[in-house]
DNA sequence: GTGAAAGCGCTAACAT
DNA sequence: ATGTTAGCGCTTTCAC
């Protein structure tokens, strides 16, 4: 590979010169300006990022830590960061940390070392005080489907308990009136908010049964129990709100395996609004822009590392949508 | 952050010294190498990896290039990948082509670029000579989900003819006399191979039917529109061959909606052998371990990488399995 | 406008 | 066994 001393040698003039041209920092004569465009091209040269990094500049890399890209939440994010990522010439660093501490502890320190510009991570088990201590070491970084009420820590997040306050309205203009909530592990913060809003909803409107709720593994098979238990005790249901979309396929299994084929007497509802290659059954879901939070994050991340913007103070909140498709609306 | 130079001091040795014991390079006296080590505790020193890199080392980093992590094929490679990295002390740099050329060679410059140690590949699209460029210079390369038969270019890769047979000898088994196969793109080497096998048993068996083949696209839509123009067509069939699940899946939803809601009189197999929270219709399967494909690349990597040893000639072909579930084995 | 030179943090000859 | 020093490829200050 070429480098900066092969460039200046072929253009007759000094490293600091070719520097110059190359970050655009002006002050350089047309012609010899010209002479090391030329050489460039001749000599098909790219800066070092390695050199350029340890030389106090950026590395082009961000890092992305996520649970699981297994979990289809997953790829969105990491598609729409890559994609961002990839615009502005950056390279994305895959961290997966199965909401393991040990790991994320791990990979933060992994990630400094490697001097990445910026971190983006979405996590049910980081702390506030964590993200903090990571941002004063002057590692930007934004958090995604998450957000920390009380501290200066930029995020991208669903508005969640609209999300919960629009499955329950939607299940109620179905004309359902004992509604079930199926749902993952009440420790993480969007699901609690999710509910608070279901919840908030079926009160108002007196529909409120507190022995529907039930709570399981965010997995198939944790709806899948959970709407089967639910059902086995004989209660009375004609709408299940599932946490998110992958649940909701669970509990489909499950009623489907009780008998109802259709969805005339329950009716179903998921979170998330996975792409339709996952989510084929159709299912009505509360739809949240994930490729979108994984570029905003990214681009968010960028105006901190290239225009050294505050961000701090930047949580952005995304209204979710009702995604009305064959579990709510019959044919 | 601390430097190898804030170690010396306090541990009052030279940079070389603390360097070999960093590096276990030996020849240093106990009493010295203990009080690095202490001072190395005390200041919470890692050796920085991009000055390493820069002094003509490992970077600790792969490039992984794949079409689009949205394709549920990917994130289980994806996974694969990372944690055998982690394992090993690597992160994973994650690049989506799309199988776009252009895209494709932008990612190569820029891993080079960034000098990883290694880049593992998944690309209908790359060329041999493409890829033994890249490891003309230099850069160890392994190849998933394809093969190169007349070059020395290592992969790891399922044995899709073999899957193919698999495939057809199932369905014959389960009495299917009229076999269709719906499958994506036959420029792809993998779908080549499939078919292959596929009708290499059919005609062995006397139930070969050209006119049962359908290419389209490798989603969920294309095997909806290609199941459904089979059937339209007005074609006798007992058993449909879909080149992967996502396609099966399509064909799944065709065949419910032209009122065939049992697999009675029309069995299905799929291909990959996908997680089942994406393959909840518990369809059958000719299924692949892209995971161990994700961690076996990287093992290779890693030989070629820390051992120097020469992968070039390593083609490790996969042995598929059939995965019976209920749309080909009716209770 | 241009160049020489120091420095980023580390490794590896080469000396001692 | 240990230290000195010259790079790795780049940026940037400081002279000129």
């Amino acid at each position: 590979m070429a480098t900066i001393r092969d460039v200046c040698k072929l253009a007759g003039v000094s490293v600091a010169t070719v520097s110059r041209v190359i970050n655009n920092k002006g002050g350089v004569s047309k012609e010899k300006e010209q002479a090391i465009l030329n050489s460039i091209k001749m000599l098909n040269y790219t800066p070092n990022d390695v050199a350029r990094r340890l030389a106090g500049k950026k590395s082009n890399t961000i890092g992305l830590i996520i649970p699981n890209i297994l979990n289809p939440f997953f790829p969105e994010i990491a598609r729409g960061s890559e994609d961002a990522a990839n615009e502005f010439g950056y390279n994305i660093m895959l961290c997966n940390t199965d909401n393991n501490k040990k790991k994320e502890q791990q990979y933060y320190d992994m990630l400094l070392n490697k001097q990445v510009d910026g971190i983006i991570i979405s996590s049910y088990t980081a702390t506030p005080s964590e993200l903090l201590d990571i941002m004063d070491k002057g590692m930007p970084l934004v958090v995604v489907d998450n957000e920390y009420e009380n501290h200066n820590i930029p995020s991208i997040n669903g508005k969640n308990q609209e999300g919960g306050r629009l499955a329950a309205r939607h299940l109620l203009e179905c004309g359902c009136k004992n509604i079930a909530c199926i749902t993952g592990p009440m420790h993480i913060n969007t699901v609690r908010d999710r509910i608070l809003g279901f919840e908030q909803v079926l009160k108002e409107n007196k529909h409120y049964k507190p022995n529907l709720l039930r709570v399981d593994d965010f997995s198939l098979k944790g709806g899948y129990n959970a709407t089967k238990k639910i059902l086995k005790e004989g209660n009375e249901i004609d709408g299940i709100f599932a946490g998110n979309d992958i649940m909701a396929i669970g509990c489909y299994k499950a009623l489907k395996e009780m008998g109802h084929y259709s969805f005339e007497k329950i009716r179903l509802i998921g979170y998330d609004g996975l792409e339709a290659n996952i989510n084929y059954l159709e299912l009505s879901s509360i739809a949240q822009p994930m490729y979108q939070y994984g570029r905003m994050a990214v681009e968010l991340l960028i105006r901190k590392i290239e225009k050294k913007e505050d961000i701090s103070l930047e949580k952005i909140k995304i209204e979710p949508i009702v995604v009305k498709r064959c579990s709510t609306i019959l044919y």
